[in-house]
DNA sequence: GGTGCTTGTCATCCC
DNA sequence: TTGGGATGACAAGCA
């Protein structure tokens, strides 16, 4: 697969099989040639060339010791800690984006990715393939337009395929450098997940069954986030490594990692079974884009598909070390399976020559791709025979796309999951059908595995209602449905009644509820042509009344005879479909899984009232969480409400302290003024001038210029300050409603109550202290009413 | 048997 | 028009 011998051929062929790295080398031919192979890597005291453009692209460590290093030292001596055991597989990686991981070396990956800066190895690939596809797309934009990598995955949504989770992480344009450091966007997005996740902190409410309810719920939403967070993936992925301990490592929860977590690589999850090659499909997108040009039909699926199924490394070591004994391979699947380097083991020599090949001989490998095309078998197919192996393999692609996308969500619920139902792979073919539910995304987070969490409560079971049970249905009877419920079967459709892990509202079934289920009616399409070829299982959904049968049918002729017609009393409706599919499924997947069948009126009135119930018995559960979330909102704004009065209570006696003091010192001061003008008149004059009244500039010529005294009197509320000199000069300040009566002439003393009350912007140089006292005064008098009141 | 709590359901409104 | 969410009201089970 040589460029040199392919001049013609896109270089986008050569670059979109390999890592980001080399997307230094596709720009241009002149350019590829002189960053090739000048640069020898010292690992462990072995030489490995490599080009300076991809050790530099692919690693911080090598894009750091590049740059300061000379053309003339083509020799890197990597530190002891970096063994051949650990570089290889990178460098590999770096070349052809795929990942070779074993027990064996997987340790030596993750530290010499860790201390080579090498972070989000298949994140970076994506973004150098998205940025590939759009630069590619721009650049034939007049000629050609071709689709690009949103488009496609646009596309692929309208066709139906519309799992949200399917799709590139990177559907948002590739910021300029993120293709060589993708992490800082992508640590930021999982911060952000992080903090978006976060488990709220519950208050817990006062009924103990809300309580206990509540407690269910936040620790379900710890669960969600730490499935949701990727920084808490170490732990969660423990927790459902220890769980699956008992059948090994489970395929569907290695798939449903976090494709956002940093340090992470896809796992083609075949490699588990098969320790070979694999990457069917993205040889077959190689060859796609290498024989057509911009033919990237399937592309952005494959993308997605594989993007379904990353695996943290450290995850992978907790596997390895826990319960896999497989060898664990990566693959981006957006490689080829051109390059010889990617036989899963790789001996140091054989790198050497492939990649040296791959230098040289890049294109010639390409058509070997084609003839290896149908050999291995693509992610797809390989994750979704394990996962659903029991399938016929006609519509392997397509459905092995589904089932793809669905197994994250047995993940994406809570760890807690039906004792033998977590693996999708465990179930029989009748299950897949009977027991859809069980493997339907949605049904997990109404999985009773709450009540079996916790046997002592004494709540009502919720039976499997995957598999459908005989359900007497008394339409428009809402006491008949009442009854039902209530029952003791109550049953086979309500949830574990426990107010919490039953509890629809608590369980992940709205994060859940979008895509998942509209791959799921595919599935159901596809399983309902199945059993329409073999007979269709027309499953009897008929609710049963358990052991109180005859005390239910007393009940209704008792009580409900009136409510509705005697002969629907046992009317039975059998429903080719599972409870948990009439009230999970979205409404459009609901609707389309209802036109699949020829249903009566009856069953269409069952269902839509069971699915109108079910809805509603969320919503109520919702209402009355949230109700009680108000409550409790509301009882803390009170508290705080309380306290803050307490604060000011004590503030505004201190005020009413600081006030007496400083009418007390404010008087003193009075008449300490007073005394002197008594004494130099003429500076009392100055002073007028020197201190003229805001409101009124100058003195007041009906102001006596030489007032004796300022007598001040609060007579509010009981705080009086009288000064001693109230026979030389008056001021009297009445605080209360602005009765400020202030006299500063000595002569005529009959004048100042009307004349200062009239005109209080007379008052001289006092006036300013005045109205700043008045003010205050005011100020605690208008505060303190309202409480009199 | 009365009471309080919890939950499901219905009716209704609204989007 | 239909579906669904929100919510008050009611009924039943349970302790």
């Amino acid at each position: 697969m040589s460029t040199e011998e392919k001049p013609e051929a896109p270089m986008y062929v050569y670059e979109s099989t390999v890592h980001c790295a080399n997307i230094l080398l596709c720009l241009n031919e002149q350019r590829k040639q002189d960053v090739l192979c000048d640069v020898t890597v010292l690992v462990e005291g072995r030489e490995i060339r490599a080009h300076r453009a991809v050790l530099a692209a692919c690693s911080q460590y090598f894009s750091l010791l590049l740059r300061s290093q000379t053309e003339n030292e083509p020799v890197i001596n990597l530190p002891q800690k970096i063994t051949e055991k650990g570089f290889t597989p990178l460098l590999q990686f770096a070349y052809t984006a795929k990942l070779l991981l074993n027990r064996d070396n997987i340790q030596d990956v993750m530290c010499c990715a860790e201390f080579l800066g090498m972070h989000n190895l298949e994140d970076s690939c994506f973004r150098f393939l998205q940025a590939q596809m759009k630069s590619e797309a721009d650049g034939m934009q007049t000629s050609q337009n071709p689709p690009s990598p949103q488009s496609l995955v646009q596309n692929h949504h309208d066709n139906g395929l519309e799992d949200a989770n399917v799709q590139p992480n990177d559907s948002k344009p590739p910021l300029p450098g993120s293709r060589l450091h993708p992490e800082t966007e992508q640590l930021k997005v999982t911060t952000n997940l992080h903090q978006s996740d976060q488990a709220p902190a519950f208050d817990l409410p006062r009924y103990p069954k809300y309580r206990k309810y509540h407690q269910v719920l936040a620790k379900h939403n710890t669960t969600t986030s730490s499935h949701s967070s990727t920084s808490s993936l170490h732990g969660s992925l423990q927790d459902t490594v220890t769980s699956s301990d008992a059948q090994g490592l489970n395929l569907s929860k290695v798939k449903a990692e976090p494709a956002s977590g940093e340090e992470c690589v896809p796992l083609d999850l075949s490699k588990l079974e098969q320790d070979g090659l694999v990457g069917g499909k993205g040889s077959e997108m190689e060859m796609e884009m290498e024989f057509e040009g911009r033919q990237l039909s399937s592309t952005p699926i494959e993308l997605a598909v594989s993007k379904r199924s990353p695996v943290c490394l450290r995850s992978l070591v907790k596997k390895e070390v826990t319960s896999s004994d497989h060898c664990l391979t990566a693959d981006l699947q957006l490689t080829s399976r051109t390059s010889p380097l990617q036989e899963p083991q790789v001996a140091p020599n054989d790198f050497q020559k492939d990649y040296q090949a791959f230098v040289g001989g890049l294109g010639v490998t390409a058509s070997k791709t084609a003839e290896k095309l149908t050999d291995g078998m693509s992610l797809k197919s390989l994750s979704f025979e394990r996962i659903c192996s029991q399938e016929s393999e006609r519509e392997s692609d397509r459905r092995s796309v589904i089932f793809s996308s669905q197994a994250p969500y047995h993940l994406a619920a809570p760890a807690h999951s039906y004792p033998g139902e977590s693996c999708l792979g465990q179930e029989t073919p009748d299950d897949l059908w009977a027991g859809s539910s069980q493997s339907f995304p949605c049904s997990q987070a109404l999985s009773p595995t709450s009540v079996s969490q916790e046997p002592t409560l004494p709540y009502r079971r919720r039976p499997k209602s995957s598999c459908p049970v005989p359900i007497k249905m008394c339409p428009r009877s809402s006491r008949a449905e009442s009854h039902i419920r209530t029952s003791s079967s109550c049953s086979s459709y309500s949830y574990a009644e426990d107010g919490s892990g039953g509890s629809p509202s608590s369980l992940p079934q709205f994060e859940l509820s979008t895509s998942p289920c509209s791959t799921m009616a595919r599935c159901l399409a596809l399983e309902h042509q199945e059993h329409s070829m073999s007979g269709p299982p027309k499953i009897k959904c008929e609710k049963s009344y358990d052991t109180n049968s005859s005390d239910e049918s007393e009940s209704f002729s008792d009580g409900d005879s009136e409510s509705f017609p005697t002969k629907e009393h046992t009317q039975e409706v059998k429903l080719p479909f599972s409870i948990d599919q009439i009230t999970e499924l979205p409404r459009n997947d609901f609707q389309l899984m209802i036109k699949m069948y020829t249903l009566t009126s009856d069953q269409l009135d069952f269902i839509h009232n069971m699915r109108r119930r079910s809805k509603n018995r969320v919503a109520a559960q919702r209402c009355r969480k949230r109700k009680l979330d108000c409550i409790q909102n509301l009882e803390h704004e009170i508290h705080k409400l309380v306290c803050e009065r307490q604060k000011l209570l004590t503030e505004r006696s201190q005020l009413k302290i600081c006030m007496g003091e400083l009418w007390e010192n404010f008087s003193f001061l009075s008449q300490e003024v007073c005394r002197e003008e008594q004494l130099s008149p003429g500076q009392s004059q100055s002073l007028y001038n020197l201190h003229p009244d805001p409101v009124s500039p100058g003195p007041d010529p009906r102001i006596s210029p030489n007032p004796t005294s300022i007598d001040i009197t609060l007579t509010s509320h009981n705080n009086v300050v009288s000064s001693p000199g109230l026979n030389d000069c008056q001021a009297i300040v009445e605080p209360p409603h602005s009765h400020l009566r202030v006299d500063r002439e000595a002569v005529p003393p009959q004048d100042t109550v009307t004349s200062e009350r009239s005109e209080p912007s007379h008052m001289g140089s006092s006036s300013v202290t005045t109205d700043f006292c008045l003010e205050m005064t005011e100020k605690c008098t208008t505060e303190e009413l309202p409480e009199r009141n």
